[in-house]
DNA sequence: GATAATAATGCAACATAGTTGCAGAATATT
DNA sequence: AATATTCTGCAACTATGTTGCATTATTATC
């Protein structure tokens, strides 16, 4: 994808819902659009200002909770105890994460899923489902194959 | 479990383990022994105040550190994002925590386990995990059988 | 294209979780 | 009882996240 589609694929996520369309809205968008993994407030901070944008940490948190507010972005604690998000292009709600311990990288894992409920002592009710995984992720367990 | 048999156990295990025994360890290590689950840092500072224990916060994180270190303590990452520490009488590291979102308490799953790696994407390595449930545990869902 | 109503932004200040350095106090060892 | 070592308490600090409010930007209407 390239910056152009990016932002023409965020300004439409933000027309669909209801809320202005501004410059710190379409460039966190953008950023999280562009990712291939979930950014922490800090990581997306720093893309933008790399990309030249400016906005203030407040805006931030508040850009993301809106787009998190209207189903655009995603949310996921990840293993240090810091929000992540990302924008899940029709991704379920319910998935697992990866936490790369060498590069830092969080990565959705759509496929881990269903395997989960069955040995559920009795009497719990589930309602929301948080997986965090820890290891190396393909790229560094195995740096030959890239 | 009495409150004498709990200050017993919590001798030991500090006997057992390089350190000093000191009365704000013993404190923290019979608190977290005779919680039913995983306790943040504040609900155990609040405990201590009840009990008439009275440490500094910075003195509590080093307990519950130190607890850690030596095995004897257990630090869980809850839905919440801060951390919660139980003394593991012999249970797996490895073990899902369920949240109730009615009462707060956080449970160990010992049982969930097995279930949970077999459709993972070939490539990634899986060193730790975390399972963190949300919901109603027994009690708040079915009041009526307690 | 200008105007008005509304919504988003920036700033300052605050809240909470957790950490670090260091002097003084407590523990274990002899 | 004296010593070396290790904890503790205090103060100050960092990081993450939140709130209130005045200012600014967006959008719908004219």
């Amino acid at each position: 994808m390239t910056p152009d589609v990016i932002e023409q694929d965020a300004r439409e996520l933000l027309y669909k819902a209801q809320g202005r369309v501004t410059p710190a809205r379409l460039g966190v968008l953008g950023i999280l659009l562009a990712a291939k993994s979930a950014l922490s407030h800090q990581e997306i901070e720093q893309t933008a200002q790399q990309q030249g944008l400016s906005f203030d940490r407040v805006t931030l948190y508040r850009a993301l909770d809106w787009l998190v507010e209207q189903g655009i972005a995603h949310k996921v604690g990840g293993v240090d105890r810091t929000w992540r998000y990302n924008a899940l292009a029709g991704a379920t709600h319910q998935h697992a994460h990866f936490h790369c311990k060498q590069c830092g990288q969080i990565f959705c894992l759509e496929s881990l899923q269903p395997a989960l409920l069955f040995s559920l002592p009795p009497g719990y009710r589930v309602e929301e489902v948080e997986v965090n995984l820890q290891g190396h992720c393909p790229a560094c367990a195995d740096p030959g194959t890239n």
